[in-house]
DNA sequence: GTGGTCTAGACCACT
DNA sequence: GTGGTCTAGACCACG
């Protein structure tokens, strides 16, 4: 279940995006299933088609997703990380902002560390399941 | 010494926020410290005065800086955490965010709590010297 | 034998398409052999019939099969191209495409023209065997 | 100059997206260049801007663009190539394809390798000027 | 039925 | 001024 923040700064697409992927990750959608068609989504989030679109084609760039020519669109069985390079990078920028909002909002490297475990968990628990 | 990078995603004075706050926990900027007027900054930087005063805005709400009217724009001496609810649930769902990027990128826990470690101690080591 | 790839770009009738000028080049099939009827093919690839028979519709109007009323769809023994002006339009603008994406991949005159001496050769081979 | 037809099979912000490619390699569009903006393009294009707007996209995804904030888009100075495994297969494939398409317009090796060298210095040529 | 493209027109954040 | 996002609604190719 997708839920859409319309106050959020995040777009909407890249909040389908992010969800899209954490759902996969949790097991809520497995490899292979086939996902809402665009219309159904959209009229299912009260989104409009094209954002829903743009939503699918990012996660298929990312390669987490699939589209089979007039099937529709599917989870992929064997995501492989694409344009890792870039991807790292980013990821490690954000851990650094992370870690100086960290030291201001008074958070210490244990309880940092700790939640990091916590959430690595939630997403690893239910996909070997 | 602030860097400008013009083609990142981050807002300029996004940036800006980001160095200045990184700058004052690594102890380049101590408590008390006069900051360089906008218009200074500004033409340092080459970037818009507006851009420069929309950073120290968001930095003077997040207690890090104080305007002394007439006197200038100075490093706050004992920072407050404000909104502190608020900017604590924006962390943890960036963390969750980046717990799910990670899965992606192959980079478990361990690798994760590294970096942590890593980037938590570059903030405080020159802090406390 | 005809591998259809569902995730591709290439309409599957495309792949069929080229997968079955590709045999003939090579001699897999021989001038004047009897193809398999719409129905078996799509049988055969588990695709849709009407897919199979736009692909076969594709071939007959560039020349490379016939269809004869009543007996089936045979390879034509002698070629002839059709509508050669415009499918050389295409070709070449394909081509200065590829010329275009070569020199932003790093890939310089000399690799190119052995890739098409490689690949050339590859289907000239067995067709004189 | 770019021109649209409208009448090609190729969607038209993939027009804009090889033209502009073909501009930068022959030199009529310059390393660190501003390009023309989104409204811009599109007046003068008669597009629509979102149209206009997923070229540029594509193109800064491809790094051959760089949209510097507020300010408009420029051509990359030191373009690097991205995704550089998938585009190299996706060369080879359509190069393959080429080569049987070349053999059923009765076009030999040696044309087609005339017309590579031909195609390629094209681009080349005005670069270094 | 599916996704992909395009238009027209609006709003927003950033500089 | 710039690009980015979103809506509403249309058309098309593919299967």
């Amino acid at each position: 279940m997708i839920i859409i923040n319309e106050r959020s700064p995040l777009p909407i697409y890249e909040q389908i995006v992010q969800q899209m992927k954490e759902a996969i990750l949790k097991g809520v959608l497995q490899g292979g299933e086939k996902l809402p068609s665009v219309r159904e989504l959209s009229a299912n989030l009260l989104v409009n088609p094209n954002t829903v679109s743009k939503a699918y084609q990012e996660l298929e760039r990312h390669g987490v997703i699939e589209t089979l020519r007039g099937k529709g669109t599917f989870v992929s069985r064997h995501p492989v990380p694409r344009m890792e390079q870039e991807r790292l990078e980013q990821f490690q920028n954000s851990l650094r902002q992370l870690a100086i909002e960290a030291f201001y909002l008074g958070i210490d490297a244990e309880q940092f560390k700790q939640w990091v475990d916590e959430y690595m968990k939630e997403l690893g628990r239910e996909k070997h399941a």
